[in-house]
DNA sequence: TTTCATGTTCAGCA
DNA sequence: GTGCTGAACATGAA
């Protein structure tokens, strides 16, 4: 589930129904979840309550009356449910009782985790996550990718450039941004990489609109179409696949151009 | 039965 | 240090 629309869903929804309540108990079912000893993870959350959440990038942090935060991590498979007795979850591996409710990562492959920092800063520093997608500015966007080398969609899903973009995300920005993922970022201009940048936010934005339901999304969206052989919404032709970051990749070739390289005659635009 | 999956990390190599 | 590839993690769904 999480990429970045979908941990500001998750941070809403604790927000809204799991703060400033008491942890009677913190139950671990299965501790390759946790990145901290359970006894740690048991003390500092008994009888503590969560007073704020926030998140960066694809990282949550839940702020312990106690001292410090809880960080918390989705993985590929993760996510919060807030359930009452009798309402369990399929995959709940550690959970927060408590008086009239409980809080569970429920998450079926545990590559989730979750863990503790004294601050933020100093989590995002030890992590060196670069700054969330949703906050960086376009000037910072553009200064931080103008520097870089390589594929295009890699470094957008870059964590150590920019927290947040995933997968799915990234192939959306590029898909609207009508740019091939496999296009060298230093043969982008600064207008590409601008594009990018709005596009990156008006995606990122839309699906937190829509509380990253992609049945509610425009039918214009390559994200109803990552089936191999599918048709792209743009133009009908087909959508094709290539590996890049080590993920499947999904776009259009006739849709998304590259870009020629410097003083090559035609190609790009 | 086989393959793939919205993520991160690490080893090995250029 | 930067970037790329492949593997590992662990399990459900198609």
């Amino acid at each position: 589930m999480p990429e970045l629309p979908e941990v500001e869903t998750f941070r809403r929804y604790i927000e809204a129904g799991a703060l400033c309540s008491p942890i009677r108990r913190t139950e671990v079912r299965n501790r390759i979840v946790l990145a901290i000893a359970p006894e740690e993870l048991e003390r500092r959350t008994q009888g503590a309550m969560f007073r704020s959440v926030r998140r960066h990038g694809k990282q949550l942090f839940l702020e312990l009356s106690s001292c410090g935060w809880l960080t918390w991590h989705f993985g590929m498979t993760g996510e919060p449910v807030l359930f009452m007795d009798g309402e369990e979850p399929r995959f709940p591996r550690v959970l927060f009782h408590f008086p009239d409710a409980t809080l569970a990562h429920d998450d079926p492959r545990m590559l989730g985790r979750i863990g503790w920092t004294a601050t933020i800063e100093e989590f995002v520093r030890r992590k060196r996550l670069g700054p969330d997608a949703l906050s960086i500015s376009r000037s910072d966007f553009v200064e931080r990718f103008a520097g870089a080398r390589g594929a295009v969609k890699p470094a957008l899903m870059d964590q150590h450039r920019m927290a947040g973009v995933g997968n799915i995300y990234a192939d959306e920005v590029l898909f609207q941004s009508r740019l091939d993922p496999r296009t060298e970022v230093g043969r982008l201009s600064r207008q590409d990489l601008e594009g990018m940048h709005r596009n990156m936010r008006r995606v990122l934005k839309l699906s937190i609109d829509r509380g990253t339901d992609f049945s509610r999304f425009p039918r214009s969206y390559l994200l109803h179409h990552r089936r191999r052989g599918a048709s792209c919404p743009g133009c009908g032709g087909t959508v094709e696949t290539v590996t890049l970051g080590g993920r499947t990749t999904y776009f259009c070739p006739a849709c998304q151009m590259g870009r020629a390289p410097r003083r090559a005659a035609g190609g790009g635009r």
